[in-house]
DNA sequence: ATAACTGCAAACGTTTTGCCAGCAT
DNA sequence: ATGCTGGCAAAACGTTTGCAGTTAT
């Protein structure tokens, strides 16, 4: 007997996606926006036109949807919040196996905050960077996932 | 009688910082870690020195400790995960004062995965930048905020 | 036929809050 | 004396899950 690990959330299928209503509106509204609504934003919207659909469900297809790509999920998953000693400006990595948290010991892109003044009519105050990856212990475990 | 909008969060003082055991322990733990622990980590850690500490008490400490920069919080404080029909690498900017959030119309900078990947070890797969600042609009209002 | 999917409601884990006593200034 | 702070417990919040019936393929 075999024992297989499931990678990913448990509401997301191993066979074929199907094409519902709630997965086509979800999409359909979700592209029409310019700006990056939460879950229950969209919901909002989406019982407009499905006005029976459940919140559950619009959270069920935005993890979907977002496992293969279709859409971009921005505040990445369930993470807690995290606290760090330091308070100069630099980077992290996160590990995308295991979660792990490390900084990124290079120096500030001191640049990018005039460049991105420039393109967005904001006053820049700062910014983050967050690499994802997989760490040197995940890598050397490979022979785990499939 | 002159309205005053109260910024931050209702934990956090209007007058002096009191120097507090709970605070003072609770900054020294985190100061001595390399990690970047979440609050209940902390607790954990602070517990061994402060048994009667409460996890409440390390959760209002380090959102004051937070907003008088005396540490850093990672994952921007409770805010839901969003959504973006885009799926192609572009960045994103949010309004310190309104929690709006905006694309930014830069290209990509290609390179800094290499950079971080020589100094982390980590295979590196993508990474996000996400710039913080006041929006334009905002900007034009703040005779409101002292 | 069958596996994916839905709505609903309950459960979950994290974070915030109200209360009141206690302590730093 | 003032008002910041702590512990505790309850509430709030965003998100996930179990279930039983439904739907797409």
């Amino acid at each position: 007997m075999k024992i297989v690990t499931i990678i990913g959330s448990h509401n997301v299928p191993l066979g074929q996606l199907r094409n519902t209503k709630q997965r086509k509106v979800i999409l359909e509204e979700l592209a029409k926006l310019e700006s990056h609504p939460t879950a229950s934003e969209l919901y909002e919207i989406v019982r407009k036109r499905l006005p029976r659909i459940s919140l559950g469900t619009v959270y069920r297809n935005l993890e979907i949807l977002s496992q293969f790509r279709k859409i971009n999920t921005l505040h990445p998953a369930g993470f807690e919040k995290r606290f760090d000693g330091r308070t100069d400006l630099h980077y992290h990595v996160r590990c995308v196996r295991c979660g792990r948290l490390d900084d990124v010991p290079l120096e500030p892109f001191d640049t990018i905050d005039e460049a991105a003044r420039n393109v967005t009519g904001y006053e820049i105050l700062s910014h983050s960077i967050e690499f994802v990856g997989v760490c040197a212990r995940c890598r050397s475990h490979k022979e785990k996932e499939p």
